[in-house]
RNA sequence: GGGCGGAUAGUUCAGCUGGUCAGAACGCCUGCUUUACACGCAGGAGGCCACAGGUUCGAAUCCUGUUCCGCCCA
């Protein structure tokens, strides 16, 4: 079969892609006999390119899929793209070099469209080329018509069951993206500031001191709070205090919620500076005064430092402060911030109209939701349930931004009324096009305005099962749901694992997918010596997560795919289990999957040799060590099958690893090579079976590989196992399929010591120098009366591989004490 | 401050339900050009399994506490 000395992916791999698109190998059947394995594939942002990380997780999936695929399951394995939101945004309008602002909203979701449409070109070529096993007639993005028409009749229904409700509310503003976000888009930043305590006149009494970090919210400021048992401040309470430089009044008032360790242990509440000032706001029915703007400046209610952005006016406002000596003093500080995750600015919270979904009240509904699901790792439920409990705001739905799935509705500006679309006209875009009579329904007024907002890309996103399954459609699929597979990283169990759960709640009355397998990162050692940290005198990089602008080439998977091939990436993915992450320090870690497929092309090499002409018929009667063999194969085979069952594919892997490299490769083929090259001298029926057994152990062993090297094996398999009576690709084959056998407790003890004692006889010429290939004249074996007995079943083959002339026994008890003596 | 995860050979990690579990890969050292493979084969050095208690006949493995690291949340 082999006539090339060492393995060239690249021509191969080529011409296995075209293959199995022409054969149609991974192709979803809608009706079939067989079992459904449905995979929730996660869409990829559509932000620029793919990284090794996005690597790894994948392939983490296709591992999975090709498992179950050749364990004769109907796969349905599809690709999306996430190509509605900020981050394809900011790719358009860096790749095109335009400004949303500068176009009309049709015009810049076309050019939008037109972005991603290339790049998720780009990101299906290099999936394919790492032969993810999907079922490339059953992809969608989401932002394409059925899916638009999927959320949009999502966020109808659950306005109209009551859900989804438009209100005034504070909701979290990021300035610089001009956009209200959800409590899932936060990061916690740290920042430099400054703690000042401010002096607050009071009405015949003493001063009253309060910390702040943010003085520019003294025209929002409402009322002082103080804690109810703090002895310093008790005399205040229920007294007014003058708020500095604007001069306004406000009530001094007690809450337990106050920190008194914090600052002077008074403290001010504006609306609004964080979570804590909105419950109070709302739970002490305090007035409103919003004193900062959309795009994060000074409204009128800050007097003449109206116009200037916050800093600015921070600065202004302590300058004023100061001049009236009414700084009492500073402190300093590092503090924590939430900031928008995307651009990394301090949040602010404003009171906007926006779309909410109702979660607040089915918390624990959504909490049972998850012992019905499998989580892997298990640990990783915690994290979602600890999300769900912590929760403390609605989900608002409305993002204040272009590109993404319109909300389908229009204002009556008349009587206030809700216009909404018919199921039938989805998916709509309100600034685009009339409502259904043109006119309001309710008090027939004309004056009609569209909503503007989008959709909160997660909106869209969670509907990714429903996208699937066709929700509502003509073709729906509904036996597609709930789905087996939900394969995702960590990062994102507050936001899609958890939007996913509370859609199907609502819509389904049920799980989106039995397991959820989380994957963890690809990680780096930080170079910036920052992240150092000491350890017993070593010093050690901090760990950080993979990025291409910061890592260059190691993170770039097309560079290493032109050096290794895709096996060997894979492979290399194969190493670490779900939930934990895998350091890539150089492209040197990579090299163990290189030498796997080397050996493989190499070993089967030799199998080839010998089974060429072989008519592939079973011998009457199989000799010891073949049967020996044959039965650590199928030990390896249920381990690894389990393991697969659990998620594990790193164990897996490395059982087969393992058994091949170790029990196949450096035992059972030099065992056999006397019989094979020498069937004259050791009997044509010995030689036949062991070329028998070969042929059956090799095939497996290729088949159990093969959901991790897919080219490869195949190349193997259509070289040397393929006929007409089998599959038209290694990849249909039955995974680890084996004959089955009764193994009697003889042949394994005969096998235990058959390997002992070679790895003592192997030990012997190390220690000597000699080499493995030196004559033996005389050994000596020790060993129990019935393991001696065993043994001398295999004494030929034992006698031919240590190439040993003759052996002599001596009886031992007890059993397992066996030895050997050499010389 | 709370929750979760981690701390095992020079490095990256496996060892889950307690007794051949002290391992793998890479790196290092020695020998071997053995008819599939030097991208190999055969050996070897290297770890009080973070620390301190406890449970047990027996603990890297279970419990408690401590320290350090990471993640998530406040």
């Amino acid at each position: 079969m082999h006539t090339k000395k060492n393995y060239e992916p690249f021509e191969i791999e080529k011409k296995w892609r075209l293959y199995w698109k022409e054969k149609e190998i991974f192709k979803y059947e809608p009706i079939s006999d067989k079992p459904l394995y449905s995979v929730d594939t996660p869409p990829p942002t559509v932000s620029g390119t793919l990284h090794m990380g996005h690597i790894f997780s994948y392939t983490h999936t296709d591992f999975q899929v090709r498992f179950f695929r050749m364990n004769g399951y109907n796969i349905y394995y599809p690709m999306g793209y996430d190509d509605n939101g900020l981050p394809s945004e900011i790719l358009t309008e860096k790749h095109l070099k335009i400004r949303a602002e500068n176009l009309t909203r049709t015009e810049f979701v076309e050019k939008c469209t037109k972005t991603c449409a290339e790049f998720e070109g780009i990101y299906e070529d290099l999936w394919k080329t790492m032969a993810l096993s999907v079922d490339w007639n059953e992809t969608y993005t989401t932002n394409d018509e059925k899916t638009r028409r999927i959320s949009q009749r999502s966020f109808l229904e659950l306005l109209k069951s009551g859900r989804v409700y438009f209100g005034e509310e504070p909701v979290m503003w990021c300035r610089k993206c001009g956009t209200s976000i959800s409590q899932a888009e936060i990061e916690e930043k740290n920042f430099d500031s400054r703690f000042n305590d401010l002096i607050f006149k009071v009405d015949g009494m003493e001063d009253l001191v309060i910390s702040t970090t943010r003085p520019e919210l003294l025209p929002s400021c409402v009322a002082v709070f103080v804690h109810p048992e703090d002895q310093r401040y008790l005399k205040f309470i229920g007294k007014n205090a003058e708020v500095p430089v604007f001069g306004h009044k406000v009530e001094i008032l007690s809450d337990s919620a106050v920190d008194r360790e914090k600052g002077t242990g008074a403290v001010m509440c504006c609306t609004f500076g964080d979570r804590q000032d909105i419950e109070w706001w709302k739970g002490k029915n305090l007035p409103l005064r919003i004193s900062i703007d959309e795009k994060g400046r000074m409204n009128k209610l800050a007097g003449k430092f109206k116009e200037l952005d916050i800093l600015e006016a921070r600065k202004g406002i302590l300058e004023e402060i100061e001049k009236d000596g009414l700084l009492k003093g500073f402190l300093n500080i590092t503090h924590t911030v939430n900031t928008h995750e995307r651009c990394s600015t301090p949040v602010e919270f404003l009171s906007k109209k926006q779309w909410f979904l109702k979660v607040m009240d089915i918390k624990e509904d959504l909490i049972k939701r998850a012992d019905e699901i499998n989580w892997y790792p298990k640990f990783m439920k915690n994290r979602y349930i600890d999300w769900v409990k912590n929760l403390s705001w609605d989900w608002c739905l409305s993002r204040q931004r272009f590109f993404g799935v319109p909300i389908p509705v229009w204002h009556c500006r008349d009587c206030g009324a809700y216009i909404l679309p018919e199921d039938s006209d989805l998916p709509v875009d309100p600034t685009n096009s009339a409502p259904p009579q043109g006119k309001c329904p309710q008090c027939s007024g004309a004056r009609i305005e569209p909503e503007k907002d989008v959709l909160d890309t997660w909106a869209t996103s969670s509907m990714t099962p429903q996208i699937n399954s066709r929700w509502k459609e003509k073709d729906e699929r509904k036996k597609l749901l709930p789905m087996d597979l939900r394969p995702q990283a960590h990062d994102i169990i507050r936001t899609w694992t958890f939007y996913t759960i509370v859609k199907s709640h609502l819509h389904e009355d049920s799980i989106p997918w039995k397991n959820v397998v989380i994957s963890g990162f690809v990680t780096i050692p930080s170079k910036d010596s920052q992240n150092a940290n000491v350890k017993g005198g070593k010093k050690t990089f901090k760990a950080e997560k993979l990025s291409k602008s910061k890592h260059g080439d190691i993170a770039s998977p097309e560079k290493l795919l032109q050096k290794y091939g895709a096996d060997v990436i894979r492979f290399w993915a194969a190493g670490a289990s779900p939930g934990t992450d895998l350091q890539l320090k150089n492209a040197e870690e990579i090299e163990y999957g290189k030498k796997i497929t080397t050996k493989i092309w190499n070993a089967f090499k030799f199998v080839s040799l010998h089974i060429g002409s072989f008519d592939g018929k079973m011998p009457d009667s199989l000799e010891t060590m073949d049967k020996f063999i044959l039965f650590k194969l199928s030990k390896t085979i249920e381990k690894a099958t389990e393991s697969f069952k659990g998620y594990d594919f790193r164990a897996a892997r490395n059982f087969i690893v393992d058994y091949f490299w170790k029990d196949f490769c450096d035992n059972y083929l030099e065992i056999v090579k006397d019989r094979l090259y020498n069937p004259n001298v050791r009997g044509e029926e010995k030689s036949m079976s062991a070329k028998w057994t070969m042929k059956e152990t090799a095939k497996a062993i290729l088949s159990s590989f093969a959901p991790f090297l897919p080219y490869i094996t195949e190349e193997i398999y259509s070289m040397l196992f393929k006929d007409e009576d089998s599959p038209e690709s290694i990849h249909n084959m039955n995974w680890g399929e084996l004959k089955e056998f009764i193994f009697d407790e003889e042949e394994l003890i005969a096998g235990e010591l058959f390997f002992k004692l070679l790895s003592r006889v192997r030990e012997y010429r190390g220690l000597k120098g000699l080499s493995q290939k030196e004559e033996i004249q005389r050994a000596k074996i020790f060993a129990a009366e019935k393991e001696m007995a065993c043994f001398k079943r295999v004494e030929d083959d034992f006698k031919a591989t240590c190439r040993l002339k003759v052996i002599e026994y001596r009886e031992t008890e007890p059993r397992g004490q066996s030895s050997i003596e050499i010389g």
